[in-house]
DNA sequence: CCCTGATTCGC
DNA sequence: GCGAATCAGG
């Protein structure tokens, strides 16, 4: 695989949007990460901030947190507990809420992963091996974020392979 | 052991 | 110029 203008130009970009050597080596698909170190210094292209160590600071930044819905309604329930004579009154928490709002819409505001799209043949026993894309288009990928062990799947999409479709298509 | 980038040096 | 091997670190 040779380093045309066209690789080149999407190592910068994915380099410059602070993607790590290894995830830029999956995408562009044929070169090993030491090539795209390599290819990085020869480009002159800045460096990132500390030697070695993950590159904490041009990391893609996670999506802020999403406003709360106008049917937002913080609130904490309390509920007296019947009791015997004597006894104290408890009370229980249910803190914040949402008024109708399905859960999984909940969920899917607050956590969708990047996926680190990797190759097949990046994948290890520790990667998510949960697909992204159509398998018979250029863009198909693996999910590839870390999985715990012995789960092919990172926690997001282990619990997303659990749910009904019709669930999977709203946390998507 | 997982990962990161940096450097060297034979090709 | 290229990149595997290696180094140094989180």
């Amino acid at each position: 695989m040779n380093w045309t203008d066209e690789r080149v130009e999407k190592l910068k970009k994915l380099w410059s949007e602070g993607l790590s050597a290894s995830q830029i080596a999956a995408q562009l698909g044929g070169v090993s990460r030491n090539a795209v170190i390599g290819k990085v210094h020869r480009l002159a292209l800045p460096g990132r901030a500390k030697a070695g160590g993950a590159p904490t600071a041009a990391r893609p930044k996670r999506p802020a947190a999403p406003a709360r819905p106008a049917n937002f309604t913080p609130r904490v329930a309390t509920r007296t507990v019947a009791r015997p004579a004597g006894a104290t009154v408890v009370k229980e928490e249910v803190a914040f809420e949402y008024d109708e709002v399905p859960v999984s819409r909940v969920i899917s505001n607050v956590v969708v992963p990047m996926s680190r799209n990797l190759e097949l043949t990046q994948l290890t026993e520790r990667t998510c091996k949960w697909p992204n894309g159509d398998p018979l288009k250029d863009d198909f990928h693996f999910c590839g974020n870390e999985s715990p062990d012995n789960s092919p799947y990172c926690t997001y999409h282990q619990r997303l392979a659990y749910q009904p479709s019709a669930e999977r298509r709203r946390m998507r």
